[in-house]
RNA sequence: GCCCAUGUGGCUCAGGGGUAGAGCACACCCUUGGUAAGGGUGAGGUCGUGAGUUCGAGUCUCACCAUGGGCUCCA
């Protein structure tokens, strides 16, 4: 046999007589790295190897030790197998499923008679730190299939037994089996060499999920878990996650006053008044930009006659999100979204190619009956506004059309501070109106234009609504979890569903594209996802109280009353704080409040008809001249500045107390 | 809709079969205090709702409602 050569980071190449594993090369290399060693990483390939795998002469190498942050994968591969186990080893008559690992962790998803309580969770994690120390060995070993089948099936893993038929049927004729002691599971890896390399695991969570994600299959109990390389960072981890909790918009929009539920409306969010200002703001700050992009703003009905929803599809693929009434023999129902109201007021005057693009936005209130189970705060809620707007166009202005409302998304989110969105183009789904080849020319038509603007997408096969398909851009909140807040869809259904037609310079009728398209999305989520973004510290234009005037004793009343108004004068929403309360009780309600500019207003600054002023940072700028402050702050939330005008200013190097924040 | 958990004054939470507690917030009084909590007094709860077990139920059981974490769904 010739000789095999594997080349490591370094370009420094091993010589071997056989094929050798990854472990071996380790070995070769020195017995410290073979003891960390946890896998490899082969060039070209994008999944971490298992470091029992065999290398092909050639292959470029990077062996992965507790070092990388790669290893994480390995660990956590092994500790759903050491989950796995001890779930078993207390409760034989569980039966193991699939137990992947996800961002942060991984989870195992059971067949149990008995359900799972919190105090089995704390049992489970014992049990998994027993065997740790029990420190077995990991052996691969190579199954036929038949056999593979055969003992599953008599173990009674029914579960197991059908993922390795699926194995069978796609032509498969081994499968790899990983062994610590006498507990086994199939699976591909990569694993460790021993169990005893997993430094960390923390059992988190319970939930329920369905065998192959599908709610008709058998109910099967996950359990998520983590597990990290040392102890530090799983304590690291866990920090964060309470801290990513305080940022909760929920518990954010208690604190700040900005809006509640009540069981009586689930889902329905009661924006109070400092909720509404926020509201308030971002309808102002997207109708500017609906002047300066050629979109005009239209009023259209909140309930509907059913029949419009048959026209437009939605009754037949959208009803059981709907909510409908009966009134002198007749039925209607809450608009779910505004297009085919749009539709409807495109048609009530004939239009003409110099018409298009015809671009009509709508912030009519929509309502969508969301399961119970999946409200969210403000994320996901039964009622709601959306920066709703539906361009009508020529086929031939389609691209220029989609160009120019990623310019105005890119613009919008930068004001607001969002860089790190994510594109997805989400294809024709199974449940669909409409020929293929409407589907080809549209899906095209997005594809196109994010190239030509170079904008990274990924792909959502059978993802995208049943009239077309769309952008959707997504961001995540406070705990990662993605929500969708902007969206473009392409339709070519719509129009002809409602006839919709113009008249073209050859004096014939045709029909026009329907572009559906909204940048923050729901108003609600919006507020929801951006509370969460910026942990409630809101840009100046967007802060519900942007002043507040605290007053150090009663002989500044008459000063603060007529501060106060010149503040509201230039436009600025100020509230003065009178009570004989001490300063420092006033500044720590204010700092909590978020309040972008507390003005402390003492006897020094009454004499001298100042304002000094202490920022949220705990900065602070004395003896300002009241006209010169008013006048830098009204710019600042005029322009929708990100940062504080006095951020480079302040003149004290006081820092916050961030403790209590 | 499904699985698990939770629900005690406005908020955060304690109490776990013998008849309701704290802190903050709120009201009033004293205090006029210069950059994150001055002091006192007081009001406020049929313990999510409804049934059941019990001599007696925030406390145990069941159902329902809502919320939280997931699953599924999200035109």
């Amino acid at each position: 046999m010739s000789s095999v050569h594997i080349i490591l980071p370094d370009n420094s190449i091993k010589t071997f007589n056989h094929e050798p594993t990854i472990l071996e090369v380790a070995q070769s290399i020195g017995p410290r790295l073979a003891k960390d060693t946890l896998g490899g990483q082969i060039e070209g390939e994008n999944e971490i190897s298992d470091l029992r795998r065999k290398l092909k002469d050639g292959s470029r190498l990077k062996i992965i030790t507790t070092k990388d942050p790669e290893s994480l994968e390995v660990i956590r591969h092994s500790s759903a197998h050491l989950m796995a186990q001890a779930v078993q080893e207390i409760w034989p008559d569980v039966k193991v499923t699939i137990g992947p690992v996800i961002d942060n962790g991984f989870y195992y998803d059971f067949d149990s008679p008995r359900t799972f309580s919190p105090e089995d969770l704390e049992k489970i994690e014992r049990k998994m730190v027993e065997l740790l120390a029990r420190n077995e060995d990991v052996i691969r070993e190579d199954w036929p299939i038949d056999r593979a089948i055969e003992t599953f099936e008599k173990m009674g893993e029914r579960f197991k037994a059908e993922i390795i038929r699926d194995l069978a049927a796609k032509g498969e004729t081994t499968v790899g089996i990983y062994k610590q002691g006498s507990w086994f599971d199939l699976c591909r890896g990569p694993h460790v060499q021993r169990i005893g390399q997993i430094k960390a695991v923390k059992v988190l969570s319970l939930a329920g999920a369905y065998w192959r994600g599908d709610e008709n299959n058998a109910q099967l109990q996950r359990i998520y878990a983590t597990a990290f390389n040392d102890k530090k960072d799983l304590e690291e981890y866990l920090h964060n996650l309470e801290e990513a909790k305080k940022r909760d918009h929920r518990k954010l929009g208690k604190d700040l006053g900005l809006f509640y539920f009540h069981p009586f409306s689930p889902g329905g969010p009661f924006f109070a008044p400092k909720g509404a200002a926020i509201y308030n703001q971002l309808q102002v700050f997207v109708r500017e930009k609906y002047k300066k992009y050629g979109y005009e703003e239209v009023i259209t009905p909140q309930v509907f006659d059913v029949e419009l929803f048959h026209r437009s599809g939605h009754y037949e693929n959208y009803r059981e999100n709907m909510y409908f009434s009966r009134i002198e023999e007749k039925d209607f129902s809450l608009k779910p979204m505004n297009c085919p109201g749009h539709c409807l007021l495109y048609q009530a005057e004939r239009k003409s190619y110099r018409d298009l693009p015809w671009r009509v936005a709508d912030f009519g209130r929509l309502h969508r009956y969301e399961r119970s189970g999946v409200m969210h705060g403000l994320n996901r809620v039964r009622t709601f506004c959306q920066d709703d707007a539906h361009i009508f166009c020529r086929m031939d202005q389609l691209q220029d059309e989609i160009a120019s409302f990623v310019t105005m998304l890119n613009e919008i989110y930068h004001t607001l501070g969002m860089y790190n969105y994510v594109i997805y183009l989400s294809t024709r789904p199974p449940k669909r109106m409409g020929s293929d080849e409407v589907w080809d020319r549209s899906e095209n038509a997005l594809k196109d234009a994010l190239t030509s603007l170079q904008l990274p997408f990924t792909i959502n096969a059978g993802d995208g609504a049943f009239y077309g398909p769309k952008l959707d851009i997504m961001f995540v909140d406070a705990l990662k979890r993605p929500w969708q807040l902007g969206t473009l869809q392409v339709d070519f259904n719509l129009p002809r569903a409602f006839e919709l037609s113009y008249v073209g310079e050859d004096n014939k009728d045709h029909q026009p594209v329907m572009l559906h398209r909204a940048i923050l999305g729901s108003l609600e989520r919006f507020i929801g996802v951006y509370l969460e973004h910026t942990a409630g510290h809101l840009p100046l234009w967007l802060a519900p109280q942007q002043v507040s005037l605290l007053t150090v004793t009663d002989r500044q009343l008459d000063y603060g009353r007529q501060l106060e108004n010149r503040f509201k004068d230039a436009g600025l929403r100020a509230a003065l704080d009178l009570r004989s309360e001490k300063l420092g009780y006033k500044i720590r309600e204010a700092q909590l409040q978020k309040i972008p500019y507390m003005v402390i207003l003492g006897d020094k600054e009454l004499e001298s008809q100042t304002v000094s002023i202490r920022l949220k940072n705990g900065k602070t700028v004395d003896s300002l001249p009241i006209q010169e402050f008013i006048e830098k702050i009204a710019l600042e939330s005029k322009e929708r500045r990100l940062e504080s005008v006095f951020h480079a200013a302040t003149n004290s190097n006081q820092e916050a107390n961030n403790s209590s924040i």
